[in-house]
DNA sequence: GAGTACGAAATCGTATACGAAACACTATGG
DNA sequence: CCATAGTGTTTCGTATACGATTTCGTACTC
């Protein structure tokens, strides 16, 4: 489930059509890293790889430019977004404010069996920590929100938050590094809004919450970031 | 301004290629009523009316599905997505997260000259009411927090924003009707938060002010509804 | 009379082909 | 040696064409 969970965006179905194949095709290699931020996307090429004309894979890439993971240029061609610092401004500042809402709006739904498998997927967080393995941290934190996020009531939210996410994921290798302190906070911080939930704190409470949560991340880069080079490019 | 603000969505730029001509063409007539939602667009029908083939057809029905103005299914066609009071409900909800952070984050940059020009047209809002001009009425809603979110410096949360509007202008006109009253609480409460960003509030006091302005919207409908029948579809 | 099976029309999905624009490179003049 | 104009190559943009799928209407059977 947590693999659906982590794939899905937009709500069109995974059938067989060339269209959605180049769609999801392309879309993985974004995310997974093997077209970095930058990298030129010709129609023709990708045509050649997928075994599909051009057509389809132009529709795939509309498709991304409205997610906002690639951009297109008239005449000029497909590149995959991101690189650009201002950019994960931008997207870590809304993550945390749609993430905060999702949270929110899940917490009353959410059931001791949920908080336990959360649970669960922190601990391993905290190992990852030992050994340092930043993929697998990165992976298990999406696990660990996606557990929050599973019953969100509210479909658009939900899909705003995994846009947001692919995003960051398209970003996250190349560009953007761990701040490695942050780490640490972070699986505390996932303990301390697990522990508000069961309390039944306020929505307001956990919105507040789960908003730092995302912030506080976003702070910890900016500060890394300025102490190098002050200049936000 | 006001009219390139409302129509604004997608990066893209408004170029004269065929495949943007046929979604601004589309979006157009979707925002606007003309095709109200569940009307079937034929992909051979619409390029014909545009003069255009349909490959960029595709293309620009494409990129509506991946803003959720149309639906669109596998060898079936695509439809103006809409109708359902969940729907609504949802993309309310969801507005009312991002326009409250959009002014929050806002409201900092926001001149004397910026709050009179509002003043300006929640006092054509007021005269709407007096004649009632529901159509009108709600293009100067827009006006007016097009005039707050101008300065917003996160363009994703204003993408989020005009989304919205967009998804429910494709609602408006057909199925959901005004809420009488709540017109005039609407203009109230405008008036309220003018005077909130005036006296240098807290983005916090700011963003749970916009936020329940939309939130009331919301509830209204809903009580009304539930007056009539209780069934949410 | 109701339900099912078949066939025709409508519509979608994709490949191919060709024209247009942008880019890179070279040659020429200052 | 640098700037600029011209040419060739790459890549995009769209029209057209055809095969595939669904839908709707009709006839047939039970």
């Amino acid at each position: 489930m947590t693999e659906t969970a982590r794939a899905a965006t937009t709500p069109a179905a995974t059938s067989g059509s060339k269209s959605e194949q180049a769609y999801a095709a392309v879309k993985a290699r974004i995310v997974d890293g093997t077209y970095s931020p930058g990298y030129r996307l010709v129609l023709a090429k990708i045509a050649e790889d997928l075994g599909v004309s051009v057509v389809p894979v132009r529709e795939a890439i509309r498709r991304l430019e409205a997610e906002g993971l690639v951009k297109f240029e008239r005449n000029v061609g497909a590149t995959v977004s991101g690189i650009d610092p201002t950019e994960y401004l931008y997207t870590m500042q809304t993550l945390s404010i749609v993430e905060g809402a999702a949270t929110a709006l899940s917490a009353p739904l959410i059931g001791a069996a949920d908080v336990a498998r959360a649970r669960a997927v922190n601990a391993e967080m905290r190992e990852c920590l030992q050994h340092f393995d930043p993929v697998r941290f990165t992976r298990l934190n999406q696990d660990f929100h996606s557990v929050l996020f599973e019953h969100c009531p509210n479909p658009h939210i939900l899909d705003l938050v995994h846009r947001g996410w692919n995003r960051l994921a398209s970003l996250r290798s190349s560009t953007f590094r761990f701040v490695p302190g942050r780490a640490h906070e972070s699986v505390d911080e996932h303990e301390a809004l697990l522990q508000l939930i069961e309390s039944g704190a306020s929505p307001d409470d956990i919105e507040k919450a789960a908003r730092r949560h995302r912030s506080a991340t976003l702070d910890a880069y900016l500060a890394q970031t300025n102490a190098g080079s002050l200049s936000a490019h």
